[in-house]
RNA sequence: UGGGGAGUCGCCAAGUUGGUUAAGGCACCGGAUUUUGAUUCCGGUAUGCGAGGGUUCGAGUCCUUCCUCCCCAG
């Protein structure tokens, strides 16, 4: 493990949610010798009463935390912006029959922003989360540079969500479990007797946590019947309620059962996947068996880039990619870049690229930035 | 109406000459994985075989009546 440089007394403010990770990362800087206090942000008052709404518990346990760690807390509301900058675009995306991934705007809007400029008037120098990933600070040719690196614990590695962040934003922040596997950190935790030691990971939207997904969205999106067909023979399969509840590569809930004249060789049945969306025409467009043609595509274009380092990347030269969160990156090369638009070709078909998801992109463990596929 | 064929879980579909607890796939439900949405993986799902009678030690598989659907005649 490397050397982590002492805080001598260094203010830092760490976004603290409730779970282990940011609770060992407190710890750590802590220890390490930095002025430590925890922020816990409440960004989602839309449901506080639901049964999926587990902010409360959140909040008694980021208490808990603090108190076993010795380290002060404040609490904030970033609601308002939270809908204004993440969740009014995630649901203008659906609208626009895309599958955006709110949380990576929430690091850049809300926990590398609102987050960051709020610990910047604390009078702190820096902010901290418990994102798995690494910030090197490197020279340049005389220049200060900061690179986002993958996490040693690549299983965890959250890069991916953080390819938005800007140079000044890296230049303000510490990822203290960039180099920690994920069961080392749970170690440390009950080691320290952090009452989270144990917890489950959060999953679902950040702050919104996880819920049945299309009863969530129907709450915002009213539905909008269709037709369902086959990418194929154009065969009308059904009908559904609308595209934004659907997503490249989706399986589940087409209700097309078996069809006759639609069997493998063996008289069984393979599942049907979401292939295409045509807006206009309001119609999901399904094709037959995870390995069809349709769903793999070696080359997708992305906009609204941003690149960590300032300035964009090289055309043809091989570089890595992720055209999804949890995807093994796989080699691929920027054929053209320019009118702020990417176009990637990836050296072997991609599954079920899809629209309004990021492309990060990476050379070795160091990552460059990306963009949001069109 | 005459002749022929078919009715097994929401869908497709195995069920040999009657014989242990009615395959399998899709869909659906639940769980695991997962800081998006997906994918993937694991598990669950017909005391009943169109309905009623009967034969038999035993019937989805045989007999019979009725119902429904399809095809060809008219």
């Amino acid at each position: 493990m490397g050397t982590i440089e002492g805080g001598d007394g260094m203010r830092v403010v760490v976004g603290m949610s409730g779970g282990v990770d940011s609770a060992v990362t407190a710890l750590l800087l802590k220890r390490q010798g930095y002025a430590v206090s925890g922020l816990f942000m409440k960004n989602w008052e839309d449901d506080d009463d639901g049964e999926y709404c587990s902010t409360r518990q959140d909040l008694i346990d980021v208490a808990s935390v603090c108190d076993v760690i010795g380290i002060d807390l404040e609490v904030v509301n970033f609601s308002r912006e939270y809908k204004e900058r993440v969740f009014a675009d995630f649901l203008a995306e659906y609208q626009a029959g895309r599958t955006p991934n709110p949380d990576v705007l929430c690091n850049s809007e809300i926990k590398f922003r609102c987050f960051l400029d709020h610990a910047m008037t604390l009078g702190a120098e820096r902010i901290a989360t418990g994102h798995y990933a690494q910030v090197r600070r490197r020279d340049n040719d005389g220049r200060q540079e900061y690179q986002l690196l993958k996490a040693e614990d690549g299983t965890k590695d959250q890069s991916y969500f953080l390819y938005r962040l800007t140079q000044a934003q890296l230049a303000k922040t510490i990822f203290p479990l960039g180099q920690y596997y994920k069961r080392e950190v749970r170690r440390i935790a009950r080691e320290a007797n952090l009452p989270v030691a144990e917890k489950k990971d959060s999953t679902g939207i950040c702050f919104i946590g996880e819920r049945p997904f299309r009863e969530f969205l129907m709450r915002y999106l009213p539905t909008q019947p269709g037709e369902i067909r086959a990418l194929d023979d154009n065969r009308l399969l059904g009908e559904h309620q609308g595209l934004m509840y659907h997503t490249i590569g989706q399986r589940k809930g087409l209700h097309i059962g078996g069809l006759k004249g639609h069997q493998d060789e063996a008289g069984e049945h393979e599942a049907w996947y979401v292939a295409r969306k045509d807006i206009a025409a309001n119609v999901l467009y399904v094709v037959q068996g995870h390995d069809h043609p349709a769903l793999g595509q070696t080359r997708l274009s992305a906009i609204e880039l941003n690149w960590i380092a300032g300035y964009a990347p090289r055309t043809h030269w091989v570089y890595s990619a992720k055209p999804r969160y949890r995807a093994v990156d796989m080699p691929c090369e920027i054929d053209a870049l320019e009118d702020g638009r990417a176009e990637i070709v990836f050296g072997e078909p991609q599954w079920a690229l899809t629209p309004g998801q990021s492309v990060v992109v990476y050379e070795s463990t160091v990552c460059l930035g990306g963009g949001i596929i069109a």
